[in-house]
DNA sequence: CGTCATTTAGTTGTGCGCAATTGAATTGTG
DNA sequence: CACAATTCAATTGCGCACAACTAAATGACG
């Protein structure tokens, strides 16, 4: 059973433009990247998933987790910016954090709006149980580094294009 | 501001195999694809969610339809194996797509356990509104058809490995 | 100094994704 | 036929993503 779906109606176009091709193709071909995009991310999301479990990590927590292991210590609109996450989804996660003994969460005595997040030694201690995942994570995907990066690369202008429209198309922003 | 983290201490690396690389090289490169990937599923999600607002659809909501408007009508189960999808997921999803005219939903006669999703002709007329959708999408994306398809491949081929390795991770499938 | 805009976390509500379970219908087997 | 196993949809529970809002602290400005 493979992701591909039975038609390809869009091998048709000589050339690799936009403008001469009918709409119905492209929203066979807009099927496809969808599911493809949607499936690989679920995927990705699902062997995580499996490896993290033994932490007791979920994959957003792992990424808060890397965040910190590499920084140390940030308040929660830092740990946002680097995870392009806001309030809504990291104060619910933080506390859950907390409630498991990796992270500690205490208001900035300079700044009483923010919230300073560190680890615990416990959540330090995490970090070595987690350096296989990596390892196994690239061996899943079938990709040597050179195509992860590559595909890291790809990806990064993908979501620089991607964000930028989405501005652009924001009522409002035009 | 890029989504481009700051090191990349994996760059020493003269061949792409993984046997001789540090743990902790690795663990920084997997942040950083971690965050691309992820990033990017929310970036295209954030695209489709702007663009579908108009149609009053989400995204996964849009896979539905998009999967019907090919179909016409197929069994929940049918088209949880088009989307790679549960009925945990789906159930209330089309009970939404329900509640909002554009399908409908009725016991198979020949098979009660079944359930058969069917457009209702809003649902169909709806079609001709999102024909717009795939050809703003490719635009944000600033990749032109070909790198569109050679993406689609990249992935699917990510998906079939990840979806192999989660097999094999999965304890008690070894 | 007082007032107002801004910044920062947190809360609420909606929807998705997935695991686990339930319950009804069907199929297979003796 | 009776009974066990399977199939299918729905439900429940948990966590994440995001929009909209609240509340408190800070900073800027008259």
């Amino acid at each position: 059973m493979t992701p591909t779906p039975a038609t390809d109606s869009t091998s048709t176009t000589p050339d690799g433009t936009l403008d001469n091709v009918l709409d119905g193709d492209l929203l066979s071909l807009d099927k496809q990247i969808c599911f493809s995009l949607h499936a690989a991310s679920r995927a990705f999301n699902g062997v995580y998933r499996v490896l993290l479990k033994d932490l007791g990590l979920t994959y957003p927590q792992y990424l808060v987790m890397l965040v910190l292991w590499e920084r140390g210590e940030l308040p929660v609109k830092k740990l946002g910016e680097h995870l392009r996450l806001d309030s809504g989804t990291l104060s619910p996660l933080l506390k859950r954090l907390e409630a498991a003994g990796l992270v500690r969460r205490e208001r900035s005595a300079r700044d009483e709006r923010s919230v300073e997040v560190r680890l615990t030694e416990e959540g330090r201690a995490l970090r070595e149980r987690a350096l296989e995942v990596p390892r196994r994570i690239a061996t899943a995907t079938g990709f040597d580094l050179d195509e992860l990066r590559a595909l890291r690369t790809r990806l990064d202008r993908l979501t620089t294009a991607l964000d930028e429209a989405a501005l652009e198309e924001t009522p409002g922003c035009g």
